[in-house]
RNA sequence: GGCGGAAUAGCUCAGUUGGCUAGAGCACACGGUUCAUACCCGUGGUGUCGCUGGUUCAAAUCCAGUUUCCGCUACCA
């Protein structure tokens, strides 16, 4: 079949974002993907396999002026760590793209300026409440008590001049499209809360471009705006292969758009299935053919936190435990739809478990007897008998099985039905009993059979693995080497003891502990440490405007209609505010009655869930979001005040 | 608040359009085996299938109500 005839596959990931070294949960998805590519190639499909970096942005120049470095400098360390990972990982990609790859941008340059020629996306302006400081817009609800989120000052209503692009023009054609490809959105839950709260309700106009930060893309003809995020980052899906907004496109773009498959994670399904269609209506081009969100892997002991030092990196699992057992984990822990979880624990429990006792010791154990008893080579003899059948009915079927489970992207599925396999081939080993044959000269030929079965059994799983974990694939296919095994067989997987795994790491990364007595104090201390974002030097008359007082909580109770609230009457001086405040989670009404809090008085009231709030209770809070009210350290009477 | 999902063995979960004694993996226990990485094979559950009611000859499965958890969203920290 020459490479003309072969059915193209295009599929991508998400390009990671260059803010930061990526955990194991984003490297999940590049090994997702290559495991699809890989069986896809098997299959005989002409498979372009394309990842990346997403660099532009605000939050990167931010963390490019901490650095001390340029925003080109800072992403250039951070995409080619994200590569070595990605490499690291084994993966196939054919593709990895920058969003400062000069052709990319270009393009989107083009397509901006194309889809401003065709009136899809106008000027217009973004209102709201501006904080000129922070030199950022807030919608009303955005705004903490009436002023800026971020730094607490007054905002003043403005608008700035901004593109946006008529989503609403393409909306119905969007809805008609996902009612008649069922398949588009993947897994089908996440169809209907697309259609429910984007769609069906109505689509607002999506604001392209913003002025209020330098590092993106500019807008040609008018520089002094960069193109917002999702309109650079989406469209490297064709501007990787070759698209051209002036119709010069690429033989490979022609060849390979539409895409088959854009793997991406939960969060960000709204934006490709919703956005991205639109932007592609557009611009004149079919729609991608199916968008997967995939879950995600999540740390068991909470939530992940670099304070707790509980962050898994791939390439620290990698050291304990090899390439190929870190893809194996991922693929066959994640399910289809729920997150999954991942320890140290659970991954040296699979390690053992399923690739060292069931996989590695079957391989080894058959090298070994095909050592001992024929020195190394063995052929079919046809000495057949009845228990030989369902070895080969299973030998026949698994390939069949993975590939229902492969096109219905159940990846966890399809590596389950290679390892039945091999627990098949060693049960056959105990129904058989090689070493009982052995023992009897004239069973010679029945028990090279039974070698030569088994390790037809073997490589055919082998040969399977090899979208999954392709060097163990290659591993065991050279050892057994089609009837000539090799004599000094490599262990596949070492066993590791648990104990020992979390004793190293523990060296690697020290465990804090909660409990807050004795010498664990400067250990607690020392992982205490929260850095937040600086705000700007203020005046004493700024402080002075503030007016803290001590307010003892007389009543409370929930507020009905949300989630978070607590409505508390609060005795300052002679007089009775109400007050709300999001803290539900972390305390009761019950609790809360009889506290002495420090207040923030003169804040403008506001309405929150349509309760009225006239201050605002002070908390501390710390890095996994846990609060705690600020409460004065010797009694003091109610309307007392603080400064 | 709106929309949707989930609740099944100690743990993680399967259970298609209602149908025979409700399953798998892990963990645990016992038995077998010795080629092998102390490994492999076999056997083992009293599970009120969240709770209550309803439809039916028959409900884990369908309907109504209820509790808890989760997702998206809104509002809001």
């Amino acid at each position: 079949m020459s490479e003309n005839q072969k059915p193209k596959y295009y599929i991508t990931t998400a390009i990671a974002y260059t803010s930061g070294k990526p955990h194991i949960g984003n490297t999940y998805e590049i090994v997702l993907a290559d495991a699809i590519a890989r069986y896809k190639r098997s299959k005989g499909y002409d498979v372009f396999f394309q990842t990346g970096t997403d660099e532009h942005g605000q939050k990167i120049e931010l963390k490019a002026n901490e650095a001390g470095i340029t925003p080109k400098e800072f992403v250039d360390n951070v995409s080619t760590e994200i590569k070595r990972i990605w490499d690291l990982m084994d993966t196939s990609y054919d593709k990895f793209i920058r969003t400062t790859d000069a052709d990319h941008e270009k393009q989107v340059q083009k397509i901006f300026k194309k889809l401003y020629d065709q009136g899809d996306i106008y000027k217009g302006y973004y209102e709201g409440m501006y904080c000129t400081p922070c030199e950022s817009f807030f919608t009303e609800s955005q705004l903490v008590d009436g002023k800026c989120p971020d730094c607490g000052r007054e905002v003043q209503p403005a608008k700035e001049e901004a593109y946006f692009f008529k989503m609403s023009k393409y909306a119905d054609r969007l809805i008609e499209y996902i009612n008649e490809h069922p398949e588009f959105i993947q897994p089908v839950s996440r169809k209907n809360e697309m259609m429910n709260n984007f769609l069906l309700p109505g689509l607002q106009d999506l604001c392209v471009s913003r002025t209020s930060f330098k590092w993106g893309i500019p807008v040609d003809f008018d520089p002094k705006h960069v193109t917002y995020v999702w309109l650079d980052a989406l469209t490297n899906y064709i501007t990787g292969i070759g698209y051209d907004a002036d119709g010069n496109s690429t033989e490979q773009f022609k060849k390979l758009w539409p895409a088959d498959l854009h793997l991406i994670g939960k969060d960000i399904i709204r934006f490709h299935t919703i956005y991205w269609p639109i932007f592609l209506m557009a611009l004149g081009l079919p729609l991608p053919k199916q968008v997967f969100g995939h879950p995600w892997l999540l740390q068991g002991d909470g939530k992940m936190s670099k304070s707790k030092g509980n962050v898994l990196y791939a390439d620290e699992l990698v050291d304990f435990f090899g390439v190929d057992a870190v893809r194996y984990f991922v693929l066959h822990e994640m399910p289809f739809e729920n997150d999954g979880v991942i320890t140290w624990e659970l991954m040296v429990e699979r390690l053992n478990s399923d690739l060292a006792n069931t996989l590695g010791n079957l391989v080894n154990r058959t090298i070994s007897m095909t050592n001992k008893y024929f020195g190394g080579t063995v052929a079919d003899k046809g000495a057949a008998e009845a228990v030989d059948a369902d070895l080969k009915a299973v030998i026949e079927n698994t390939p069949k099985a993975v590939d229902e489970k492969m096109d219905g992207l159940r990846v966890a599925d399809a590596i389950t039905e290679i390892f039945n396999l091999f627990k098949r081939c060693n049960k056959y080993i105990d129904e058989t009993m090689p070493w009982a044959l052995a023992k009897d000269e004239a069973k010679k030929d029945r028990l090279e059979t039974v070698l030569w079965n088994l390790i037809q059994g073997i490589s055919a799983g082998a040969e399977l693995l090899e979208s999954f974990m392709p060097s163990t694939s290659k591993k065991i296919l050279e050892q057994l080497g089609g009837g000539h095994v090799t004599d000094k067989p490599e262990i596949l997987f070492q066993r590791l003891d648990l104990e020992e795994v979390m004793k190293k790491v523990e060296e690697l990364h020290p465990h804090k502990e909660e409990n807050a007595e004795g010498a664990g104090d400067s250990d607690a201390k020392e992982e205490a440490v929260i850095d937040i974002e600086p705000k700007e030097e203020i005046t004493f008359d700024q402080f002075g405007a503030m007016q803290f007082q001590v307010g003892e909580i007389i009543a409370c109770e929930e507020v009905k209609k949300s989630r978070k609230l607590l409505c508390s009457q609060v005795k300052i001086g002679s007089q009775v505010k109400q007050i709300v405040s999001g803290i539900k989670a972390h305390y009761t009404p019950e609790e809360m009655v009889g506290k002495k809090v420090m207040v923030l008085v003169n804040l403008k009231p506001a309405k929150l869930a349509g309760v009225l709030s006239e201050g605002m209770l002070l908390c501390a809070e710390d890095a996994d979001g846990n609060l705690s009210l600020m409460v004065p350290e010797k009694d003091m009477p109610a309307g007392a005040e603080i400064c």
